[in-house]
DNA sequence: GCACTCGAAATTGCATGCAACTCGGGTAGA
DNA sequence: TCTACCCGAGTTGCATGCAATTTCGAGTGC
């Protein structure tokens, strides 16, 4: 599946570590020794070292001088500001797209919202998931500024797996798509602060739902919000 | 001037590449030859490159595959969606700080603009950029989210050439004071709303204020806001 | 005169090697 | 027994070298 991804070993490198990270195969905390990465796949340590030099500017990974680099630790305070910049990011870009989304976006956007509302009701989480992916992506773009998009699709990133979890609790895919539904119809009717208010409203109850789930696990936010998967590929 | 300011090497020449190119002794668009910095600084070619793709992710530098790293090109699109994306990730720190800083934070950000407003008086642009970036940073750090902190500066600092001229323009210090005047009122009263509202409009004045030299000067987007600056430090 | 092809120089991508530093364990001393 | 020191293994930081790709220019055909 990785066919040519990334042109150069370097970027194909970053994109392999990076989804081995967010998917939780590579738990937050753990060392990132830069021969057994090179060795396991099959490169020398020079591509590995720009690599997760690259990973480190975007938060990913910790590199520490001299010391090695590590999959980047997320404490419990540092998941609720993750979670409070990308509500509000999300907002501002919610906010944005209700005043300049063309005919064309808005039409998109409502039937991707129609279609993610069958999705909710046969209970098909994964591919909800997926859909939803589809959903925040289309509003980030009706914002018409990839400065903002860049980045809250990097939050999103980030946050995927805590995210993630959370469309598994039964009753929680209904509740999103009425979310959805709220900022949805704000941004066709052009009301911005509608919009904004309806998409924190939105993040800021995924947020308090992982909370819920993390608080269940009982305190295992810093190895992540996987039992235990590993790496599948 | 360097002292010991980052570590390793590649740290440095990572901070010192960023300065040129922030301070404009690097344009817009020049390429970045690899051994040619490397002579320049006396180093390697390894640390460059290391150095050259940490900047690359930030932003600041265009690294394509095989064919070499240039200066980010700053379009006037892009300026533009630059300074949309400060505006509103400034006003939303500004939201933010209304609503959680801290009683101490409140009264030395009030000191703050007070003593702005003497410079502004004495027309002492240089001392009170300075003290700009201060105000703007202890309103970052009022809404105590490090991630949204982080943009902001991050943001801050690529605009930072195309910010500083316009401090120059006659009668822009006193505007600017007032504008910061409504900012902090709103916030030290507590008044949410009011603080995103009176930010998001001191920073679109500065971009319309960028834009009105930029055109001035004749298009010269491309090349940045120096005339022909070079490193003065 | 113009476009196209081919080849050499230049530049990037990556591998390898070495020195400097970090960190763990063991030992001597109090 | 505890503390401090020392030393060796293991890692990282960086320099160097080579192969692959791009780029630019000369030559050729149309």
């Amino acid at each position: 599946m990785d066919e040519a991804a990334g042109r150069t070993r370097t970027e194909r490198l970053a994109a392999e570590i990076a989804e081995a990270i967010v998917t939780g195969a590579l738990a937050p905390g753990s060392r990132l020794d830069e021969q057994a990465l090179a060795d396991r796949f099959g490169v020398s340590r020079t591509p590995v070292r720009e690599a997760l030099r690259q990973l480190g500017t975007s938060g990913l990974v910790e590199v520490r001088p001299r010391r090695g680099a590590v999959v980047a630790q997320v404490t419990a305070d540092q998941l609720a500001e993750l979670f409070v910049a990308m509500a509000e990011v999300e907002a501002t870009c919610a906010r944005l797209a209700a005043q300049s989304m063309s005919p064309l976006e808005r039409r998109r956007l409502d039937a991707l919202h129609e279609a993610m509302g069958g999705l909710a009701r046969a209970g098909d989480w994964a591919a909800y998931a997926r859909a939803n992916t589809a959903f925040h992506g289309a509003i980030y773009a009706g914002a018409h500024n990839s400065v903002l998009s860049d980045f809250a699709s990097s939050l999103r990133r980030r946050l995927q797996p805590y995210r993630e979890a959370q469309f598994r609790l039964s009753g929680r895919l209904a509740l999103s798509h009425a979310e959805h539904g709220a900022v949805v119809a704000a941004i066709l009717a052009g009301q911005a602060a509608e919009a904004h208010a309806a998409m924190l409203r939105h993040v800021t109850l995924v947020e308090s739902s992982v909370e819920g789930l993390l608080a269940g696990e009982g305190g295992a936010v810093a190895s992540g919000p996987h039992g235990g998967a590993r790496q599948s590929t």
